[in-house]
DNA sequence: AGCACGCCGACT
DNA sequence: GTCGGCGTGCTC
């Protein structure tokens, strides 16, 4: 065997598996250089993530180029990303590329910049820790929780940078206006919908000792000298990356912590049942700030006749908050004016051609657009079932509801949350109006419609999710909140009347009875393909499969739509109270199904 | 994952 | 003949 110098590359491929390309003799490559290789017949960059002498492999490539001069990715972070794969069934290639701005998925060259971009290479030790345990600020307004993070802060700057990750960019937009005051030349932006090079820029610029303010994606940017993470909003569902390499942003700034030896501070109004129990095991510490009483009352509709056009009970109720002038706001989470199209005489709904999802119309009102695959299809002049009627929207949305109002006070200035009118007797809102929260506006009364249908939800985190709502919601009110529900017996109802401890107790009793997270481990397997028929016989199979392994299985269940993008979808989903086991399984189980017709994600958790 | 290659049934 | 669906094997 002759003494060639190899290189093992990682490609941003769903193939767990390094690649060996010999390096020619004038190259010097470094682990977590990215190069140009030669892959398939086909240029592709990819990450250097170790060197060896030789190889098994005879017929070897050589390395096309060596795009970085100065190492992009650290150790750990290659570190980072195989303790990723050990916890998600996804390949290094596809984490270590998620820590690269997508500027760097092109081949082109990077010269370091400034002499601290060496630090990087280097790997020097920063500072260690200031706290001991993480923390839990709980707070209702997002400046009560930031003062307390803001001791935090300072201290970490001093030696490194701060990490702190929102779970939707209006809550990042809002909560960077307070931070800049105290940091302002600290402060880098960061979140997906920014662009190649402005990401690039603010990657460039959060490599060392800065304040780095973004979504969930930020976290897989971080820099080498990180000393503080602080995850806010920590319960929200927008921290579950539903596509693959699936993740949840809580575990990932947890490992990550835990790697880097930096501080930990989980934050937000209603903690996660995760993050309850870890308090409740004294493994993370709470700090409680300004909490306010919520005043909430539900409103009983079982009486009346479902899918009125405007509960009496609702317009009695703004009735009398516009003579007692009062600002109302209505909540009802869906934009626009209504979920469906349909012909006004024959009453044939509108569906998607790819998709089993009803059209709805698109917002200059001219197509209808499926909301799943934003397939757009031009609407017929007249129906093309009987070719008699128009094409309306129906079903409800917002907008609509705020017709309905209109109607019955028409003297009454009506305006959108988000718009500047500030002066409205009723503003309509969607769940977007939280973000306000941020900012601290106060209204008098809320009226919630619609939660029943969040409930009818088959999602063990349903009532959760629906306590956690209403009870943010309701810090927005200064009098009273009102929850309209034709389900007065369901126990979301008595629970918020509790305190939050006491429903959080009753739900992780019911979680442990179940074997559910934190309790359980739940993995939930979505296979998708054209022939339905036999994807069904695969989605029975791999069921099987689970079941003789001793796992607890459901399904195959349909998915919701059923059929997306001309591929039907079933999911099958195990529990387990043996995290890695059940985490091996799938791994295995997964594996001896792929083939280039059935597409298999798994989301583990 | 993507893609080339090869097999086989369907159809102008 | 040839087009398209789909199984298999391979990528340094």
């Amino acid at each position: 065997m002759s003494k060639l110098a190899v290189a093992k590359v990682i490609l941003p491929i769903a193939l767990d598996r390094e690649f060996d390309y010999s390096i020619p003799e004038n190259y010097t490559v470094h682990k977590g250089n990215r190069v140009l290789v030669d892959f398939n017949r086909k240029k592709r960059v990819g990450i250097v993530v170790g060197k060896r002498e030789g190889s098994k492999i005879v017929k070897l490539k050589p390395l096309l180029d060596i795009l970085d001069t100065s190492t992009v990715l650290s150790q750990e972070h290659i570190k980072f990303g195989q303790s990723l794969c050990e916890k998600y069934p996804y390949t290094l290639g596809e984490f270590l590329f998620m820590m690269l701005p997508s500027y760097f998925k092109k081949p082109r060259k990077f010269t370091s910049l400034t002499k601290e971009d060496s630090s990087m290479a280097k790997e020097k030790k920063h500072k260690p820790k200031v706290e001991g345990m993480p923390i839990f600020v709980k707070g209702d307004a997002f400046a009560d929780r930031y003062q307390v993070w803001k001791e935090y802060i300072q201290k970490a700057l001093r030696g490194g940078s701060v990490l702190i990750c929102f779970p939707q960019i209006s809550y990042l937009k809002a909560a960077k206006s307070y931070i800049e005051k105290d940091f302002e030349e600290k402060v880098c932006v960061i979140h997906s919908t920014m662009g190649e090079k402005t990401v690039f820029d603010s990657w460039k610029r959060s490599r060392q000792s800065s304040i780095i303010l973004g979504t969930r994606v930020a976290a897989f940017y971080y820099p080498q000298d990180l000393n503080l993470i602080i995850v806010d909003e920590e319960s929200s569902p927008y921290y579950l990356q539903e596509e693959k390499p699936f993740h949840h942003l809580r575990d990932v700034a947890f490992m990550l912590s835990k790697l880097k030896g930096s501080d930990f501070i989980l934050s937000g109004d209603f903690p996660s049942l995760e993050a309850y129990k870890l308090i409740k095991d004294k493994r993370v510490s709470l700090i409680e700030v300004n909490k306010k009483q919520a005043n909430i009352k539900v409103i009983n509709e079982s009486t009346h006749r479902k899918g009125q056009a405007l509960s009496p009970l609702l317009a009695e109720l703004l009735r009398k908050s516009v003579e007692d002038k009062k600002r109302a706001v209505v909540i009802y989470n869906r934009k626009g004016f209504g979920a469906i199209i349909a012909c006004n005489v024959c009453g044939y709904i509108y569906k998607c051609q790819h998709c089993s999802t009803f059209l709805k119309l698109s917002a200059d009102g001219k197509a209808g657009i499926c909301p799943y695959c934003n397939h757009q299809s031009n609407l017929p002049p007249l129906c093309t079932k009987c070719k008699n009627g128009y094409i309306v929207s129906r079903g409800l949305g917002i907008e609509r509801i705020g017709l309905f109002i209109k109607r019955i006070f028409p003297e009454v200035k009506i305006s959108n949350w988000n718009k500047k009118d500030q002066d409205s007797a009723i503003v309509l809102a969607t769940s977007g109006i939280l973000s306000v929260l941020y900012g601290g506006e106060v209204f008098d009364r809320g009226f919630v419609l619609g939660i029943d249908s969040a409930l009818s939800r088959l999602d063990y985190e349903a009532t959760f999710n629906a306590f956690t709502y209403i009870s943010r919601l309701s810090l927005l009110f200064k009098e009273s909140l009102f929850v309209f529900t034709h389900n007065i017996d369901h126990y979301l109802f008595r629970a918020i009347k509790q305190s939050w401890q006491e429903f959080y107790e009753e739900e992780l009793a019911l979680r442990k009875e179940l074997n559910l997270p934190p309790y359980g481990t739940l993995a939930k397997i979505t296979m998708r393909e054209k022939n339905e028929n036999r994807l069904l016989k695969h989605a029975n199979q791999l069921y099987n499969k689970l079941s003789k392994q001793g796992f607890d299985v459901y399904g195959p269940l349909k998915e919701k739509p059923f059929k997306l993008r001309d591929k039907y979808r079933y999911t099958v989903i195990a529990k387990s109270k043996k995290d890695t086991a059940l985490r091996e399984a799938i791994n295995q189980d997964i594996k001896g199904l792929r083939s280039s017709y059935l597409k298999v994600a798994a989301l583990i958790r």
